[in-house]
DNA sequence: AGTACCACCTGACGGC
DNA sequence: TGCCGTCAGGTGGTAC
């Protein structure tokens, strides 16, 4: 992946594509050194800390919940691994692929090196206990894949506001951003702009059938919308983009201070 | 509770 | 050509 062509936008489908590229390329392989390019990724750790736990262990297993990645090394040790908006990881064998925003640097015993790349530096990464400590502090919801459609409904019930920002809030599900709620909406036929209270129970059900297929196909296809099928409009979220449905501009407005694409036809439902 | 800001950051882009 | 302002987007903080 070359420098300004990352395609990722590292919401729940992209950290779950990163997970596999994680588990396909990096466990059970003695870590030799771990080199912290910038500490400014650093969230309640040191540099230090990150060298003395993890050099010479070894990755064991990974779990993801929305868009945090937990890389678990031994007992009451994992890794957190945000990714922030710019955020992915390499894995390679000569130091001339390194990508270009390195920040951390795993040397592994078979020669290959792991690199965390955050080019914007909003990304977090922290040495953890438990996985359960870090959803509690942070009081994330639910994944959005694991979330059950009881939970769901909780959502709209006896709430106010709008349906992007409580399909974004973190709090509520954990693991929708910006660009996957405009996919979800999109294929529910609902204006970003829609009040939750005005929702009844087969709207959420079929958004909830509908938010769970986007990020299923999402994963399927790599988390690249270069693949996605043709009816999904986020590789229409660019200037002139069309509504894959119904051919018309889309429109672009801000919603929650968020750059916000919707077709102005079939996204009615309010 | 919900909204509306700001800050953190870098680099791409548009205006002049 | 090059400088400068603006903005993307996740999270977290504050103020209303």
């Amino acid at each position: 992946m070359k420098i300004g062509e990352n395609k990722f936008m590292p919401e729940l489908p992209d950290v779950e594509v990163f997970k596999r590229y994680l588990d396909s390329t990096s466990l059970h392989k003695t870590i030799k050194k771990v080199e912290v390019k910038d500490k400014k990724i650093l969230e309640k750790t040191t540099a230090k800390k990150i060298k003395s736990k993890i050099e010479g262990k070894k990755f064991n297993d990974s779990k993801r919940h929305g868009k945090y990645l937990f890389i678990n090394l031994e007992k009451k040790l994992s890794l957190m691994l945000h990714f922030g908006m710019t955020g992915f990881l390499k894995y390679f064998k000569n130091m001339d692929d390194e990508s270009g925003h390195s920040r951390i640097l795993f040397t592994f015993d078979n020669g290959y090196y792991l690199s965390y790349d955050c080019q914007r530096l909003l990304g977090k990464v922290r040495l953890i206990e438990n996985i359960s400590d870090i959803i509690k502090e942070k009081n994330l919801g639910p994944d959005a894949l694991s979330i059950d459609i009881h939970f769901f409904k909780d959502i709209f019930e006896n709430k106010r506001g709008g349906i992007k920002s409580a399909l974004m809030n973190q709090k509520n599900i954990a693991g929708i951003g910006n660009i996957y709620s405009d996919e979800i909406l999109f294929q529910t036929g609902i204006h970003p702009k829609a009040k939750v209270n005005n929702f009844d129970e087969i709207l959420i059900k079929e958004l909830y059938t509908k938010m769970k297929n986007v990020l299923n196909t999402a994963i399927e296809k790599n988390a690249n919308p270069d693949n996605f099928p043709k009816n999904f409009v986020i590789p229409q979220r660019k200037k002139d983009g069309k509504c894959p449905i119904d051919g018309v501009a889309l429109k672009k407005i801000r919603v929650n201070g968020r750059e916000t694409y919707f077709c102005p036809k079939h996204q009615e439902k309010l």
